[in-house]
RNA sequence: GGAGAGGUGGCCGAGUGGUCGAAGGCGCACGCCUGCUAAGCGUGUGUAGGGGUAACACUCUACCGAGGGUUCGAAUCCCUCCCUCUCCGCCA
């Protein structure tokens, strides 16, 4: 959410921010003109409760009983008048409130300008991709033909875009989230946090998935309590309504959950393999930081995100998005993308952002900047440390041999037992007949 | 799921219809005192939104878990919901 005042402030300054974000520069009059209407009201009403609060008190002085009935009576019409101004006020909240959440960030002003996300820069690209002496095939077929990729059977128990992971293929996941966990907590300065997989609406308003993206979200209608498309709604939810003590910025946390998402919006694509599914695993990194650190805290959490495709040895690079192509939230944003030589594609494993104070405003997340000094929003700062199904796509695509086998990182095999490779048969070991 | 008890300021805790934003205490901040430390004394100490000011001052409104209701007036009475705790049931 934006400061309405910074907006009647300097209104024309933040339309043509907004525009480079596609919004019309008229739904910015149409928000000033509700708020200066809300404001009359909410200034006639207060105007009403002082005048029935005074003859309330006058009341409550009086000793005599007829007097006092007297003033009752005369007092007595003052409550319609105040219903009515607060029907009023109410009305006009609701409105302008909705409108305020339906508004996105502003973009950092050395965003470049671009109208998609064919204006997006690469600002870097980091590794050589590998050589090979054979056709790379594409992790569907690496991790069918090893057993430890099962999609039949992910469509049997759960539909479209579900599958299982198996034997080490499943350990290879898993082992995944624990070093980067570690990583993230020994080599980063991140607390790992284990949040609640499911939240309330509110927490979903706060970091902007509500209102306007509710159809890529799953629920429990008869609850309404949501699953997480990502840790960043729970972990940045934790300080709802809180104030951080002077001294205690920067809060940097790290933390796992399965992720949940509709893919409504992308019926159709990326229909094979494992780079897009309802459910996935993701570890997080979410930070809270003052306001002034948040530019250097965006590129450190974007170098926290890169470290791990380097220690993977994995050729990643980095897009910074334009304008046109940055969240509904976000005032600025990096994409990390690994390659993968199988299906030859640069992969999105995190997207780094920088919210300011965006999120905070709507999850009124505060500290004080000295002991007793007033309280002010904090910035939020949030990237994917990474997401899991898409570098289990990289690593198989990039450590596999001519003859279907694929080596197993370096850094990953303390976590898999001392293991270095995965083999035919390292998953399913039952046959149907 | 059943029965009961609760939710008041940074914390503890009073307050059952009238000047209560809320006693008292703790904590904290500033000042005084003190040869050091401790103790002591004094003052201050919420958030948000309006009005007002050059800026202060000042002033109005809201907030005692949330939302409704009763009333001239609600932290206090009524209703609904949320959360916490205890016991029972059920389970991992």
């Amino acid at each position: 959410m934006l400061d309405i005042r910074r907006i009647r402030e300097e209104p024309d300054a933040v339309k043509a921010a907004l525009a480079t974000v596609g919004v019309e520069p008229a739904e910015i009059d149409t928000l000033l003109a509700l708020d200066a209407e809300r404001r009359a009201a909410i200034h006639e009403l207060e105007t009403r409760k002082a005048e029935r609060g005074a003859a309330s008190r006058a009341i409550g002085a009086l000793k005599d009983a007829a007097e006092r009935e007297r003033a009752i009576a005369t007092t007595r019409g003052a409550g319609d008048a105040i219903a009515a101004a607060e029907e009023r006020v109410a009305a006009l909240e609701a409105r302008f409130e909705a409108r305020m959440l339906e508004i996105p960030n502003l973009p950092h002003p050395d965003v470049p300008v671009g109208a998609d996300e064919r204006d997006n820069v690469v600002v870097r690209t980091v590794g050589t991709p590998p050589v090979f002496a054979f056709t790379p095939r594409p992790h569907w077929e690496l991790g069918e033909t090893l057993g430890i990729l099962d999609f039949e059977r992910g469509a049997k128990v759960s539909g479209s875009r579900f599958y299982l992971m198996r034997g080490v293929g499943a350990a290879l996941q898993r082992a995944l989230i624990n070093w980067m966990l570690d990583l993230h907590v020994r080599e980063h300065g991140y607390s790992e946090v284990y949040p609640p997989a499911m939240v309330r609406r509110e927490c979903l308003v706060g970091t902007g998935n509500l209102p306007k993206f509710g159809d890529n979200l799953y629920r429990d209608a008869e609850d309404d309590v949501w699953f997480v498309p990502t840790a960043e709604v729970p972990v940045t939810n934790m300080y709802r309504d809180e104030i951080f003590a002077a001294g205690v910025l920067p809060v940097r946390h790290v933390a796992y959950t399965p992720c949940f998402r509709r893919e409504k919006m992308s019926a159709g694509r990326d229909v094979r393999g494992i780079k897009r599914g309802h459910q996935f695993d993701k570890v997080e990194m979410v930070k809270f930081v003052e306001p002034a650190a948040s530019d250097g805290e965006l590129l450190r959490l974007l170098d926290d995100a890169e470290d791990v495709c380097r220690r993977l040895q994995i050729p990643h690079r980095v897009v910074q998005m334009c304008t046109g192509d940055l969240s509904f939230v976000a005032a600025m944003k990096y994409d990390v993308e690994l390659w993968a030589p199988g299906c030859g594609e640069w992969l999105e494993v995190s997207s780094c952002s920088n919210f300011r104070d965006f999120q905070a405003r709507r999850t009124n997340i505060r500290y004080r900047p000295a002991p007793r000094a007033k309280p002010e929003l904090v910035h939020t700062l949030n990237g994917s440390g990474l997401a899991l199904p898409r570098v289990v796509i990289a690593v198989l695509e990039t450590y596999q041999e001519a003859d279907g086998s694929v080596r197993i990182p370096a850094v990953l095999q303390p976590y898999m037992g001392g293991r270095a490779v995965i083999e035919k048969s390292s998953g399913e070991k039952e046959r149907r007949s």
